[in-house]
DNA sequence: TTACTTTTGTGAAGAATTTCACAATACAGT
DNA sequence: ACTGTATTGTGAAATTCTTCACAAAAGTAA
């Protein structure tokens, strides 16, 4: 019913990938039924009702649910159906891929501003932005009200990064750089780690292997 | 004991990330307990000795585990001891970005071929690689014996390069694509949604106000 | 050898998540 | 209005995952 404690990570991944399929309905006006859902999201219908009904009772019996509402909904739910003010910190590979991936500002996480310690990057413009060194970081931070940090460096410079970010009053951290970052409880961090990915991959290989 | 069925995904996580700890310590020869290996990995001492009791018991009662041979065992279980022949479809941002990747090639993931289908990347120099037409993909994957596909490419083309590799006989996909691909179960997939973490992140930081 | 300290490996308990199953309800057709 | 069909919302059951707690080592020191 109401908005109760603790939605559990696997919810959360899910709510966003009921919201990716639904962004796929050109269907302007319909209605879609957990069971469709469930099918484009290698789940049940019975969870995905589960996963929704932790924030109300947005269906109709009998026919299902409103795609324009339900898409709506869980904008909401999610975070989404507002801005976002994002600082990179990290003007290597990755975060170039990520400041250019199209996704990003589409759905309203706006770059604000770019961090690199390495002085031939600092002054360099990637579009509307230039890149900055990261003695400005906290001043840039508060005058831009920036709530959001993207870390996309090298393991030994994140943590101070990360500590800074949080002294410096931004709610929420991506992280990249393949460390367990040691922030407060109260600041959400998610970690994004390639090497952790592969070696799920080859491991499930290599499981699937033995058993044959 | 034994490799007992059905390893949980969160084991596989912490297991990689008991290898990345492992792989920081410099103390050659020394030993490590579940305490300090759950301290770098906010996780319990209980859950470490639980996840590492799935694969045989290797460690000593009273003294620990052997950094050395916990670290080979892991790579092992990981299938990170050997070396894995990756394909990368689609070089853009998020392609190059991978491939350049130092953490990718160090652990022993090779990157043999490229592909992209814009006529323009056509043909371009990466490093000791070629930019490949998608058309050449089956001849090479099978030719180059490709275990792995990387698929850093939009969402619409990213089904019909999943079919293609899983039919060219290709045994695991790290997808970059927002899109739940659709391969037979035997085919592990690995997904990398960065709208996901993003999502989840604002939602964390929603929440969080919603309580207070 | 014996006593003491440390830390593993693991059954059992507890917690969390997923699936089941069905009453409640919404609409369509007649 | 009535019957039939579809589909939600949700307790309860089943399953999976995590934590507890302690006996079984393994080393150390006297």
């Amino acid at each position: 019913m109401f908005v109760s404690r603790k939605i559990s990570e696997s919810t959360v991944r899910r709510l966003s990938h009921y919201l990716r399929s639904l962004e796929g309905f050109p269907d302007i006006g319909g209605t879609v039924s957990s069971e469709e859902l469930a099918a484009r999201g290698q789940t049940t219908a019975a969870q995905v009702r589960k996963d929704l009904s932790h924030f109300g009772s947005f269906g109709k019996r009998g026919l299902g649910y409103s795609v324009d509402q339900l898409r709506d909904r869980l904008r909401s739910i999610l975070g989404v159906d507002r801005s976002w003010r994002v600082a990179l910190v990290g003007a290597g590979r990755i975060g170039l891929a990520l400041f250019e991936y199209p996704a990003f500002r589409s759905r309203g996480y706006d770059c604000v501003a770019i961090f690199d310690s390495d002085p031939e990057k600092i002054g360099q413009a990637w579009a509307d932005q230039v890149v900055r060194s990261p003695d400005e970081f906290e001043k840039v931070i508060n005058e831009l009200d920036v709530e959001l940090v993207i870390l996309a460096l090298p393991a030994d410079g994140a943590q101070e990064m990360a500590m800074r970010a949080v002294d410096a009053g931004v709610q929420g951290i991506l992280n990249f750089a393949p460390i367990r970052l040691n922030v407060p409880p109260e600041v959400p961090v998610e970690d994004v780690n390639l090497v952790m990915e592969l070696e799920a991959l080859s491991f499930q290989i290599t499981q699937g292997e033995q058993d044959a």
